[in-house]
DNA sequence: TATATAGTGGACTATTATAGTCCCATATAT
DNA sequence: ATATATGGGACTATAATAGTCCACTATATA
């Protein structure tokens, strides 16, 4: 199924109620709550995306986390990434060595490129674009050199 | 990691090594031998992709498996929905009703938006593509409406 | 027709990865 | 001081996956 795990799914929750919530410091205790999950779990996520460095956290009373940068600048690869390490569709692509046959595959270096291509696709998505409603698509081109510039800087 | 499991890496080696050698039927302990793993694992792979209808299966003395259709009309989205089932990131997407908050989440529309754009992205490579040596990148473009047909129909 | 070969279907078990929980330490507002 | 809240890590329960096994069916050929 391709599925990423529960964890990153709260991750994208609780990130986006920060960011429908800017400025303001929020406790655990009350993200675990807007999510549905016991304050250990939401705690877990929420230590592993502030050491990832996409939240800021206050400790004490009346402590809490916020995101450190604005929403437009926090993608869903950045989340994804946070939670799961870096992305790889095979074994192969992100730990080299572990294909016995590594040397003479074909299939791998296609599939560091199509690994390559779902990054970028998340890495398109920022949390304030998943904020808002839905409203572009996401195109796919398949070999468009002329347009190579546009697509990676649009 | 986003990774998809073992079972299908081995899968997308077996339908690479019979893309290349088409029109020949290969037994399930051959196949186990160019992957590097036991025949009862391959059969298991094997299994999966001919009831998928991807693979076309010989019983008997001589028997084996080859390709239903040509290379170029196998997509790597074929092989991975084979053998993980329907693509989608979040639990949500593939299974209504899994999230309490579902009616009130924000986050499940987007994130179906963003599966589609994965599945998309598998969709456009073939296992012809695979089998060659890479040559054009795959590339993402973001709201480009007036490119919409010649992006799916490419 | 007998026999060896090879796929089919499903169940089972081992292994691994994930999710969830717990404990103790540290920081901070009142 | 003390109550509140995060930090780091270990631990356990659970779930998903991978791997194996068995009884059955189909087919080529001797
Ligand atoms: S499948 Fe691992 S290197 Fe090719
Ligand atoms: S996270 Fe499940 S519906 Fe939103």
């Amino acid at each position: 199924m391709l599925k990423m795990g529960k964890l990153t799914d709260y991750a994208t929750v609780i990130m986006n109620f920060l960011a429908q919530n800017p400025g303001e410091v929020h406790a655990a205790s009350e993200l675990a709550n807007v999510v549905g999950i016991s304050a250990q779990t939401a705690l877990k996520v929420l230590k592993t995306l502030s050491k990832a460095g996409l939240l800021q956290s206050q400790r004490g009373t009346k402590g809490g986390y916020q995101l450190t940068r604005p929403a437009q600048h926090i993608s869903m690869a950045d989340i994804l990434q946070a939670m799961e390490g870096p992305i790889g569709l095979t074994e192969c692509g992100s730990s080299p060595g572990a294909c016995v046959r590594e040397s003479q595959c074909s299939v791998k270096t296609n599939w560091q490129r199509i690994s390559q291509a779902v990054h970028e696709a998340l890495a398109k998505v920022s949390l304030a674009d998943m904020a808002a409603p839905p409203s572009q698509p996401i195109y796919f081109v398949k070999s468009a050199p002329d347009l190579t510039h546009a697509a990676v800087s649009a």
